[in-house]
DNA sequence: AGCACGCCGACT
DNA sequence: GTCGGCGTGCTC
């Protein structure tokens, strides 16, 4: 008997393992490891994913049969399902949650599939399926056994396609099409009956003659100037035949304008030779490409990517959300073309369930993407590319909490190819490992054009808050002038974290706090209410001090909006753009405002952290940081890396092209280290001062780092909770383990839930992970009471 | 996640 | 005496 391993799609510790089913016997031979399956579990039925196929199964009780087939063919390749069961050993997550994060989201939503005939011979050939539609509901149980084994044998030739009903708007594009159905010699006859001047009539029939196989889109005969009517009258005489045609979107926006490969400069050339050389020997070594912006790093590794697929392999290019502009996509597949996917979130679920498609398929040979895209299931990678690699938003902030660049370098040693970690301002841990020879360093030191970098000043606002309490400092706001009078652009950068307005009573100080957080609301006000930003409480503004009824309460600290507001005042005749959060929270407003702002509709651009990466804005001249230390405040051992990888970043932003930048940054702390280094963009001074205050700290690189967060109803009870956990980590660790903790987090309570949390830093304790693993069995027990505990290895943060 | 099993309070 | 509260544990 054929005996199934399946993870069910019940996401908790107890079932974080495979269970055993029967094969039963009309899918003996059907079913393989990567697809998933409807199955009984207890009472009800699940879905589940194939992991495994044996003969025998460990489990002693009687085996329950597998009820029927979710997919037709493998969701997941081989390579994707070890990857899982090491993503979920790794990041203390479970095997289904590990599984679900490698498909599209669109695909999750499971249930309804149906089946879609490739060509009209097919749907002749199986009337009992297709009923002579094109496309039809796929019910498992409809079909008896040897129908179901037609669908999948035409699954496998490729003469039926399997779709899923995507509860969204994820579901294929069908458009109308036409195509011929008569032969040469029909369409000479017919023709003879046409009269002269029917255009139309004539166009389209020698379409048909001289491309009999075609099926041809309504819009595209349009443009050709074959009308709707003309088609219908022709289909109503039989000349042509209505069909459906799958339309794959195409999340590009723009066509690509064909390029060419650029010249390298000796640097690059060394750099790409040396990757050339890895992807051609299959090793997975580890390249820190290491360049300050404008360095050319894109162009190192388009020619790379080149390589590779000129051996016959596929390339995966990760890039941080913010940065997926149409700008670098569009370069990219200027050079690659229609080989080239992209997954990017800001896509629908239709547009990237069609990517991965194209992906899975392997139609695509280069794929571009996000985070999740370091999941595409491509075959036979190449090289695996990781563009600015400091960037946080490589790594998930929640289940499964993985690290991409871990993930990357595991898909490397599968697929025996090299992973090229890129950026100006390189994490502490990849340096360090740069350092060690635990990757091979590759450095472009100069700037493409040469150019200088831009002059940057700080503006020390102690002393201008001293003298004016406004946001823009006086050297500032004339060098913005300057700027404007010369009709050149200016980029304004607002820090994110502390950006937001809060209410207070200028009398008793009074400020309005979450009742189910603990932090002050922000003013919203397109909505004219304060909002809580982690529960999404919301009440109006008052209009007097709850507390001691003074009229005089009013908004302190600065939002991108309220910047906007003020520099609108201060330069009345400038063209302001603001980008943040809730400028871009619609589909394709980011790029619209980019647009606009390159093709110089406006002055200034203001706005939050995302307008600091991987934009060229060749007009910009000055670009002004107005908080740079706001991120300094918090109490967090990479605040001043993050500081220091913003302003260097934003620089680079400035005078691009042959005009020279200036950049002006406004902070506080005019003297601490991070804003001194990134005055001069001194990388390497940087990290040798962060490096010896993490060695003094016990910080990463030098230590691994584990966060252990438990939340609960109660506080006594979250502490009491947290104190168990820690005297269990003290037996389980060497003295050499530093436990922090427990300690509140930053913010105690959100949502009237209390969190806790515990730091480890070591060195080397092999018995972490089993007293990890431990403390999640035993969290489970206790969740019932309440308490949650969650794991995160090697955090972005203590917070 | 569901659902059954099982051991203690207020009801026909 | 019983109905049902939800704490606990299992699901191939």
């Amino acid at each position: 008997m054929q005996v199934a391993q399946i993870i069910v799609d019940v996401p908790t510790r107890q079932t974080n393992n495979a269970y055993s089913y029967s094969i039963p016997d009309h899918l003996v031979d059907q079913i393989e490891p990567g697809m998933r399956v409807q199955v009984p579990f207890g009472n009800r039925k699940i879905t589940g994913f194939v992991v495994g196929i044996s003969d025998e199964s460990s489990y002693d009780g009687k085996l329950k049969p597998i009820a029927s087939l979710v997919d037709l063919s493998p969701v997941i390749n081989p390579e994707l399902l070890d990857l899982a069961s090491w993503l979920a050993d790794q990041t203390y997550s479970f095997q289904i949650s590990c599984l679900q994060t490698m498909l599209p989201g669109g695909m999750r939503t499971k249930n309804k599939k149906k089946l879609i005939a490739q060509n009209s011979q097919v749907i002749d050939q199986f009337p009992e399926i297709f009923h002579g539609q094109q496309e039809i509901d796929y019910n498992r149980q409809q079909y008896d056994n040897a129908t179901l084994s037609k669908i999948l044998a035409g699954q496998k030739n490729g003469d039926i396609q399997v779709e899923y009903d995507l509860t969204n708007h994820a579901r294929p594009i069908m458009l109308k099409a036409y195509q011929g159905n008569l032969n040469a010699k029909q369409v000479d006859e017919v023709r003879q009956t046409v009269r002269k001047n029917a255009v139309g009539q004539l166009k389209l029939l020698s379409l048909i003659k001289q491309q009999p196989d075609t099926v041809f889109l309504v819009s595209d005969l349009a443009s050709k100037g074959i009308t709707s009517s003309t088609l219908k009258n022709a289909e109503a005489k039989g000349w042509v035949v209505a069909k459906l045609k799958r339309h794959i979107r195409n999340p590009f926006m723009r066509p690509a304008k064909k390029s060419q490969p650029l010249q390298l400069n000796a640097d690059q050339q060394a750099a790409v030779s040396s990757i050339d050389e890895a992807i051609a020997a299959q090793k997975d070594q580890v390249f820190l490409l290491e360049g300050v912006t404008g360095s050319g790093k894109t162009e190192v590794y388009l020619q790379s990517i080149a390589h590779a697929l000129s051996l016959g392999r596929t390339a995966l290019m990760l890039v941080p959300e913010i940065t997926l502009t149409p700008q670098i996509v569009g370069r990219i597949r200027s050079r690659f073309g229609d080989q080239v996917a992209m997954l990017h979130s800001a896509m629908s679920s239709g547009e990237r369930y069609d990517e991965w498609q194209r992906i899975n398929t392997g139609k695509a040979k280069v794929v571009v993407g996000v985070r999740s895209a370091i999941f595409a299931p491509l075959q036979n990678i190449g090289l695996i590319i990781m563009d600015e690699e400091h960037d946080s938003s490589y790594k998930q902030a929640d289940n499964p909490r993985y690290q991409t660049r871990d993930v990357a370098k595991w898909r490397a040693a599968y697929n025996h190819c090299p992973v090229v970690l890129g950026s100006a301002t390189p994490s502490l841990e990849s340096r360090a490992r740069a350092m060690k020879g635990v990757y091979e360093l590759l450095s472009l030191p100069h700037r493409i054009n040469r150019q200088a970098l831009p002059h940057v000043s700080i503006i020390d606002m102690k002393i201008e808050m001293a003298k004016h309490h406004e946001a823009l400092s006086t050297q500032l706001k004339d060098a913005i002038q300057v700027r404007l009078d010369k009709h050149e652009q200016i980029i304004l950068l607002l820090n994110r974290r502390g950006y937001s307005a809060f209410l207070m009573c200028r009398d008793c100080g009074y400020v309005p706090r979450c009742p189910n957080c603990d932090i002050s609301l922000t003013m919203h006000k397109d909505t004219h209410t304060l909002n809580c930003h982690y529960c999404g409480h919301t009440e109006p503004i008052p209009t007097v001090c709850p507390q001691c009824h003074s009229k005089r309460i009013g908004f302190y600290g600065m939002g991108s909006q309220q910047l906007e507001e003020q520099v609108k005042n201060l330069f009345p005749t400038a063209r302001v753009l603001r980008m943040d959060v809730d400028t871009t929270r619609k589909k394709g407003a980011h790029e619209a405002i980019i647009d606009q702002f390159g093709a110089h509709k406006a002055d200034i651009l203001l706005g939050t952290q995302m307008i600091a990466k991987g934009l060229d804005f060749p007009e910009v001249t000055l670009v002004g940081v107005l908080n740079a230390d706001s991120a300094l405040q918090f109490p967090d051992f990479r605040s001043s890396e993050r500081t220091f990888e913003l302003l260097t970043q934003v620089s680079g932003r400035s005078g691009r092209a042959d005009k020279s930048g200036e950049v002006i940054i406004q902070t506080f702390n005019p003297d601490h280290y991070a804003i001194r280094l990134a005055k001069t963009q001194d990388y390497e001074k940087f990290y040798a001062t962060e490096m010896r205050i993490r060695h003094d700290g016990k910080y990463p690189p030098y230590y691994f780092t584990v966060k252990l967060t438990g939340n609960s109803a109660s506080e006594n009870q979250t502490v009491s909770e947290m104190f168990g956990i820690l005297n269990f980590l003290k037996k389980q660790l060497s003295s050499n383990a530093i436990i922090l903790g427990p300690t509140p987090k930053v913010i105690t309570r959100i949502n009237n839930q209390y969190y806790y949390q515990i730091i480890i830093k070591y060195r080397k304790e092999p018995n972490l992970k089993a007293a990890l693993d431990d403390i999640l069995v035993q969290s489970q027990k206790k969740q019932r009471r309440g308490i949650q505990i969650a794991i995160d290895n090697e955090p972005l943060d203590f917070m």
